[in-house]
DNA sequence: GCGCATTGATGGCTGC
DNA sequence: GCAGCCATCAATGCGC
């Protein structure tokens, strides 16, 4: 005996959009902050005289090694695929 | 009666550093998380019926919309602050 | 003794955006050509028993760590110009 | 008289797959090549004075143009073949 | 048809 | 302060 106009979780077709849409922004106003936080830290460590643009190099750096490391488990796994080994 | 090599909050100079470095891949890692959970929102919508390319415009168009506002509100301060009603 | 409308290559103005155009949709095509070219070598490699997955990954690979290679040379000129030793 | 562990042009098979991955990586320096022609043009018509992101504008609508044209000749081929004008 | 990989576009940061 | 550079993000295209 559905109701017409209205979806499973009791909210109306108008308002479960407007729902994604706020879910949305409130995580992207989240990833902002964090973003804001992180040139904050960076700012911090230029007043205590480090060195940012070294610094975004190391950071990336690791970043990429740890990339590094899921992508080579990400292409053992597919060595094991190609002989059978792994399903 | 500071100690050379231990800068104010007690930590050596090499963890110093290390210690933006953490905060920095701590707060890089959130934001990750953050830019996963709006995909997976996407996500849902999309499994929901709608269409996620026009929902990503609805958004932008949102979020342009909001920076104008605020745009203006920096613009009225400016005018308020050049006629001497704002300090 | 220059002659208005036209540049020193001796094209009115609306010839010259027009070249411009011409010479990167030339490229562009070229591009296309040269991706299409990898595609066939990858299916040729495919033909003769090679799992292109994998062959895709090993590129990658190799093309990350010429990446690797020319990042770290960068990041080393860098701390050198931090210690003044680089400039 | 073939020979076990040579391929019909006489390469070995380990250097079988060092050939397409160098094919591979020859074309694909190719086209980094070519990208970077494409970049220094659209510099070159910056320091002409005309505006790059324009310039790209016009450059992508006309190949989403072109493409549409392509694509209705080949529905156009589809709608003669249908009706056997086209074999 | 989907997910992935590439590519194009935009915005932010850094260095003149 | 702006221009060039880089990093991120959206969009398209491709292979499965």
């Amino acid at each position: 005996m559905s109701e017409i106009g209205h979806n499973s979780d009791g909210a109306v077709q108008g308002d479960q959009i407007k729902s994604f849409i706020e879910r949305i922004e409130r995580l992207e106003e989240e990833k902002r902050e964090t973003a804001t936080d992180i040139k904050e830290v960076y700012a911090e460590a230029k007043s205590n005289g480090y060195d940012v643009k070294i610094l975004r190099k190391i950071v990336a750096r690791r970043r990429r090694d740890a990339d590094e490391v899921a992508e080579e488990e990400a292409i053992f796994d597919l060595y094991l695929q190609s002989i059978g080994m792994l399903d």
